[in-house]
DNA sequence: GCGATCAGCGGCACG
DNA sequence: CGTGCCGTTGATCGC
């Protein structure tokens, strides 16, 4: 026979102390909150992070089956011979998951001491920094007014003005763009359409496009820029981009 | 000294066992592929599933700080005294990651026997569903014309048909309606208004929108229905909302 | 298989 | 705080 008390204190031992704690055993789990749901028994992972984060994982698939994020209470109870652990939240509403193990199989738990943050390369907002020092890659003469530009229904991307002085609202995509690209695209056209009395073209920048996305595109008289870029140094780069600095240099220090 | 050959062996036995294993430890990661990341030194949680998912945590927060989904080869090599997990993946394209530990605090495996599907409520397509049963909560005599209707540029929730034989169409959202569902009804709108010489209006229908959406929502001249819903048997229920069959029992067979 | 959309999206940055 | 929007988004469902 299992001893569920010593294993209640254990958990709560743990917890306490502010490690991060492991329980595998055959559960059932149930949900209420934005949504509801029902897990019918199983066996399971449940993972336990001191800052509250509670996840259920299955043996497939990447996300967890059932969660709680950070800010969680968690409760760990005696109910009929089940371990019965509870986390409740009250933000973004009151919800609550319920895991009632029948059996645990094992439980480990560990002091995690991480400050580390994660660096990563290759975001969107690296190209769209990377574009705005030579926005010549996309189209020549084409020059930047404003990164992150606020308006009404959203921000641009890359505000910026062709050589006929029309206004140009590029669109930084990191992956391929789909419909919901041109849509936000076309939303911003339409508002500074509105606004302004100048012409104004929008380029959706991205590494590739849907074909129904293009249709709908060329339907609305907004343009696609194919942007080619690698990740390798590590740190994006964008295929016939010259940075200012070094075209610059390359002209008032040529290489004696 | 760490036996770090032991631990090889233990987690690829594991992991040709098919079980779900999670190795504790510090470690620094790197990652390479559809972009790239490097997590310096520090202590986490790394869980192998036998789908090949494969997860890295840190000590908070929800999400795994690096991961490679269902489908990723998992090698485990002893590399200068220290013990280097990968995985690779070649879909969506070629990808991998590395965990390098230095140190290991524990492994733990378990067969995780389970079939079992979550059972969700509340989620928007049964709010789709249950509104198809009777559009009268969103408007009298609003009659469903097909549910889930693919048009060019996207799908339309439910295509409606008002008093006056106008087009109507309603975009369902389980949450807050924003600038995006605005955008998405409107694309979709604007569509059957090019194909069809009948008036088409256009309901966003959630339990509730923020304030720039409705000013946007406005200005397209579109509309808002409050959706007023909770989950609760579980099985989400519209407030208002009487079904058809309740309704004809009710007339037929009065309560005698 | 691609593609469009939802998700209890989560998380972040900026007003 | 809200809120807009990105994400190595993931996962699902339809064609």
């Amino acid at each position: 026979m299992e001893d569920i008390t010593g294993k209640k204190r254990q958990i709560e031992k743990a917890m306490d102390e502010g490690q991060t704690i492991v329980v595998a055993g055959k559960c059932e789990v149930k949900y209420q909150g934005r949504a509801a749901s029902k897990l019918s028994e199983g066996d399971r992972l449940l993972i336990i992070k001191q800052d509250g984060t509670f996840l259920v994982h299955q043996s497939k698939k990447m996300n967890a089956i059932n969660y709680q994020g950070p800010g969680a209470k968690v409760i760990v109870e005696e109910n009929e011979k089940k371990l019965l652990i509870t986390a409740q939240r009250m933000k973004p509403m009151k919800e609550s998951i319920e895991v009632n193990f029948s059996e645990v199989y094992g439980i480990s738990a560990y002091f995690l001491k991480d400050d580390e943050k994660l660096k990563l390369f290759g975001t969107e907002r690296e190209l769209s920094d990377l574009l705005m020092q030579d926005l010549g890659v996309i189209e020549r003469d084409l020059i930047p007014l404003k990164q992150e530009s606020d308006i009404r229904h959203g921000t641009i991307d890359i505000l910026a003005e062709d050589s006929g002085k029309n206004l140009v609202i590029v669109e930084v995509k990191r992956r391929e763009a789909s419909l919901d690209s041109i849509s936000q695209l076309n939303r911003y056209v339409n508002e500074l359409r509105e606004r302004r009395n100048r012409k104004v073209r929008g380029i959706i920048c991205a590494p590739s496009i849907t074909e129904n996305a293009l249709r709908m595109l060329e339907r609305l008289g907004l343009e696609y820029f194919k942007l080619d870029y690698e990740i390798a140094n590590p740190s994006a780069r964008i295929k016939g981009l010259q940075k200012k600095q070094r075209t610059l240099d390359s002209y008032e220090k040529p290489t004696s």
